[in-house]
DNA sequence: GAGCCGTTTCCTGTTT
DNA sequence: TAAACAGGAAACGGCT
């Protein structure tokens, strides 16, 4: 058994020469952001803005923390938006490791960066940030440690740290077992630092990345660049916070410490009253037993309420906090409710007046800040049971039973919109893992990103080297985290500005399949991917008869998914391969899946809420439901529908629900609303059509797509100041473009291909609802480029590194390149992949992503199969691929490989192989030698050792001749052994 | 359907 | 000690 496939290893290293020195343009690389949180029993970010001194070796957990970006002079009365700026001794609790998604493996990367600004206090060394001093502890540690340290005194991404490490100079915090951690700050350093102790800190902003984990500096130069690398972020701007600011001479009212700090207030101002404008998602994360303690302090009703269903909830009183701005050294935090402000100590099991009224900066900082910020509490071990009666502090439990009714009352009052819940539970970790310490470390395991091994190859160049066990859950179990869907709402909008600088696209990078499903090792036969749709672990595999059948698994469905409660086991699985998905009203619409009614803004939408194709309603009177009003009838061809699920079951189930709904006279048929849908589009969507395109359009034609109206309902919802629920958006604008399907030039494409990129379209249509579509560029943009944003999207929320094999800019452009294009294709099924649902009525119950895509395309050519020698040739011709392969001496046919997982994991992607390694890789380059397409390495002095391989001049002089001369060179029975002993 | 070819997969052992 | 290398053996899948 291989112990490891679907490496995903990167190499940083070549990349980051770009990223500090610009790449061959001068163009400096700017990662994009990204949040993460680490996962863990030790809470990583605390509910309590102040954090939690429960915690041992750290007293403050709380990463985040609302800025006023308003003068605190200002009108108390008007509402004025907050910022949150993360706090750099969270830094010491946050995962850092680099998004790397081969499909099953992913990590996740956040690099946050030092101290940028302080509240009010100077700096001694204003030229570096905290970390920076940190780091250049760590660094004269590591100097004086020698090399025996180097790799232990750099933190980069994916460092280990152990938690019985504690003397591990990378880390104070301790960590739970296999965490990474980027703090390179000692626990004995940080108490030698008064200033640490007592400096008074505006934390920076949160300043992540995402992208490529070649973006990512090495280890070795993490430190130095630190601040570069968070200048070059970008900054998140959370989503505005509104609050009634608190009079800044006057101390603030209800000011309680930890003995009553759950006690509501006696009274209410209005003046005070917080205004939620937006859902203000946060990371949060609380150790198990704070996070129970808080949870059932909270109203349980509530919590239960949103979270059968992740549906929308307010926050709840222990929500709404406010934390004394910046004072990082205070032990002393706000609260503030609908009935005023309270301080708290720290931690509201482990009070500490003393703390707080010995806090040097508590008086002056209640003053300065009032932030305030809806705490996206840890609803993950709600499920598990908090219940009032277990309530720590009684006082709460009682009196807060309405509270969230009174708040919602307000906040609907205010035409505001509930916030929108998150979660901190990391991808790939079912949420009700969380709760259970056992189990959440098991699953950390098996998904968080394991620290990075370092080594040096021969020239001394430190590569780093991701181990990629443990990331074997696919990437929809990852991507229907909460915890991400909430990390993408503070952050993810802001990546696709992000631009990267490298754009590797060879087209040998892009081949189908390449991403990998979720794979099995255990699993003996092809299709061990899973549907990245199915939130489960794979506890069984049954071979059932043909390799198709691939079914004889059960099912354990994401405990975030809807599915929780009603867990789809193999005997309904295969019940639905008998019954061919029978059309049965079986679904009811959920109000949280609805596909439309989020903006690009809540691109967690892109993985949470894909457009229900078919709303198989069973009871009607959901559908009278305030969340269900309005129902559109967006014009999905039904060729599309018919090729990728049963189309007369969507047909019936539509027909047969639509009059019945109650909203009848707000609803619109297809035919009224639209004139044109995305494949219609498609027919007219070239002015340039070619005699070429033409006939493309016949035989397109010729293959009866008939885009017929359509039967699908659309559920669309929106919010308005009133409370009410209104149209967000009548679809219809395929009439008014022509259509990204092929956007002029971009009408090169055979028929085959157009075809392609119909079904791709619809897909894309179908899956995420117009609005969405539209806020990728459609119709507008061609349908590649269209894919390419709500994959680029998709990954960003997902945290999934880079949605290509390499990272691809925003701006990428697939061109005609369709094996990109299937690439994206395939990527946009792993990370953006629809509910389970959705999967089924498509027909894809039994099959992997792998087999959908090949599904959707088989119908549309093959791919053309290279074979080994001519992939390298062709990646070697390409000097943008040099950071993975490059010619040594050209002339000699000496190359050398940089990244043997990189060339690995690309090989297997243009063979449709995810299982790809390099040891199988090399092996198949070492039948060469025997027909001497490649040779042995003459020993250089200069010459690395390993990975390093030599082609036989001759086969590059023919294939160059043949390029030269426009004839095909198969390859097939090459031979160049003039001595061949085949 | 057989045979060829180019891997792919797994393995053991060796070298770096 | 891990990674890379080397190569045997069997199997697989595409192609002719």
């Amino acid at each position: 058994m291989v112990a490891c496939e679907n490496k995903a290893r990167e190499s940083p290293m070549p990349l980051y020469y770009e990223y500090c020195h610009g790449n061959s343009n001068g163009e400096v690389h700017r990662p994009q952001p990204i949040v993460w949180c680490r996962l863990g029993p030790v809470p990583v970010l605390s509910k309590f803005p102040g954090g939690h001194r429960s915690v041992i070796g750290c007293r403050r957990h709380s990463a985040f923390q609302p800025v006023a970006t308003k003068s605190l002079t200002s009108d108390r009365t008007r509402p004025y938006p907050l910022e949150w700026r993360y706090k750099p001794e969270a830094e010491e609790n946050t995962q850092v490791t680099w998004c790397c998604s081969a499909g099953t493996n992913y990590r996740c990367a956040i690099a946050v960066t030092g101290v940028d600004r302080f509240w009010d206090l100077h700096l001694r060394n204003p030229g570096r940030t905290y970390l920076d001093k940190i780091s250049q502890g760590a660094e004269k540690d590591q100097e004086h440690g020698g090399r025996e340290h180097e790799d232990e005194g750099e933190i980069g991404s994916g460092d280990y740290v152990s938690s019985r490490d504690t003397n591990s100079p990378k880390c104070d915090f301790r960590s739970d077992e296999s965490s990474t951690c980027m703090s390179p700050v000692h626990e004995s350093m940080r108490r030698a630092t008064p200033q640490y102790r007592s400096r008074t800190v505006k934390s920076s902003y949160i300043k992540t990345t995402c992208g490529s984990i070649r973006d990512f500096p090495t280890a070795e130069h993490v430190t130095e660049n630190r601040n570069s690398f968070a200048q070059n972020s970008k900054q998140i701007h959370a989503r505005p916070v509104y609050i009634s600011e608190l009079p800044r001479s006057q101390p603030p009212p209800n000011i309680h410490h930890r003995k009553t700090e759950y006690n509501r207030p006696e009274s209410f101002s209005e003046n005070e009253s917080i205004l939620i404008n937006k859902p203000t998602p946060l990371l949060v994360s609380l150790k198990d037993d704070d996070k129970e303690r808080w949870l059932r302090s909270s109203s349980p009703h509530n919590i239960a309420e949103h979270f059968s269903g992740e549906h929308v909830t307010l926050p709840t009183e222990d929500d709404i906090i406010t934390k004394k701005g910046g004072n990082m050294a205070a032990t002393s935090i706000c609260f503030i409710t609908e009935q005023g402000r309270r301080t708290s100590t720290l931690s509201p099991n482990t009070a500490n007046e003393e703390n707080a009224r010995n806090s040097p900066m508590e008086a002056t900082s209640d003053e300065r800040t009032t932030a305030l910020s809806a705490i996206i509490d840890v609803r993950d071990s709600v499920q598990d049971g908090a219940t009032p009666n277990t309530t720590v502090d009684n006082n709460s439990s009682s009196n807060e039973a309405d509270y969230p009714h009174e708040l919602r009352r307000r906040l609907k009052a205010y035409g505001m919109k509930p916030a929108v819940i998150a979660r901190d539970t990391p991808r790939g970790v079912s949420t009700a893992v969380a709760v259970s310490a056992t189990e959440s470390s098991d699953l950390q395991e098996r998904t968080r990103s394991k620290g990075a091994r370092g080594r040096q190859d021969d020239e001394g160049i430190f590569i780093l080297k991701y181990p990629e066990i443990g990331d074997k859950h696919p990437l929809c179990e990852q991507s229907t985290s909460s915890m991400l869907r909430s990390a993408a709402r503070n952050h993810t909008r802001i990546r696709s500005k992000q631009t990267f600088e490298e754009t590797i696209s060879s087209k040998e990078q892009y081949a189908p399949n390449e991403y990998s499903t979720h794979i099995d090792e255990e699993q003996p036969i092809e299709d061990k991917g899973e549907s990245p749709h199915k939130s489960y672990q794979l506890e069984y595999h049954t071979k059932i008869g043909d390799k198709q059948n691939l079914l004889g698994r059960r099912v354990l469905p994401h405990a975030s998914s809807p599915l929780q409660n009603n867990p789809i086991v193999d005997e309904d699985i295969f019940e639905y391969r008998r019954r061919d998905y029978p059309g049965k009203c079986s679904r009811t619409v959920n109000p949280t899946q609805i596909g439309d009614q989020h903006s690009l803004e809540d691109r967690a939408d892109f993985l949470q809420n894909p457009c229900p194709v078919v709303t198989h309603i069973q009871n009607e009177d959901k559908r009278s439901s305030e969340d269900c009003n309005t129902y559109l009838r967006p014009n999905i061809p039904s060729e599309i529908i018919t090729e990728i699920g049963d189309r007369e079951l969507i047909k019936n189930e539509v027909v047969r629900t639509e009059p019945s709904s109650p909203t009848k006279n707000r609803t619109q048929t297809a035919d009224q609303q639209f004139t044109q849908s995305p494949a219609d589009s498609l027919h007219s969507s070239c002015p340039l059509k070619e005699p070429r395109q033409k006939d493309a359009q016949q035989r397109h034609e010729g293959q009866n797509i008939s885009f017929q109206r359509s039967t699908v309902l659309v559920q669309l919802r929106d919010w308005t100041p009133g409370g009410e629920e209104v149209f967000v958006q009548q679809m219809g604008a395929a009439s008014e473009t022509k259509l990204g399907a092929d956007a002029p030039g971009h009408c090169l494409f055979s028929a085959e291909d157009t075809a392609l990129r119909s079904r791709v379209l619809v897909l894309l249509w179908v899956l995420l609802g117009e609005r969405r579509l539209r806020e990728v560029g459609y119709p507008a943009e061609p349908v590649h480029r269209i894919l390419w944003r709500a994959v680029d999207v998709c990954c960003s929320v997902a945290g999934v590194k880079s949605a290509a094999a390499v990272p691809l800019n925003a701006d990428h452009d697939c061109g005609l390149d369709m094996l990109c294009f299937r690439d994206h294709t395939h990527r946009f099924l792993e990370v953006c992949a629809p509910t389970r649902e959705h999967w089924k009525q498509f027909g894809w119950v039994s099959l992997t992503v792998d087999a959908v895509v090949r599904k959707i395309y088989d119908e549309g050519g093959r791919i053309e199969r290279v074979m080994l020698w001519r992939f390298l040739l062709n990646l070697l011709e390409d000097p943008r691929n040099a950071p993975c392969i490059h010619w040594v001496q050209r002339d000699e046919g000496i190359f050398r490989i940089l990244n043997t997982d990189w060339l690995a994991r690309l090989w297997g992607r243009r063979h449709g192989n995810p299982r790809m390694t390099y040891e199988k890789m090399a092996r198949a380059m070492r039948t060469y030698y025997r027909s001497k397409v490649l040779q042995p390495v003459p020993r250089l002095r200069n010459l690395p050792r390993k990975l390093v391989y030599k082609f036989n001049p001759a086969v590059i002089q023919k294939v160059a001749a043949m390029k030269l001369s426009s004839s095909t060179f198969s390859g097939r029975g090459l031979n160049y052994n003039t001595n061949s002993n085949k």
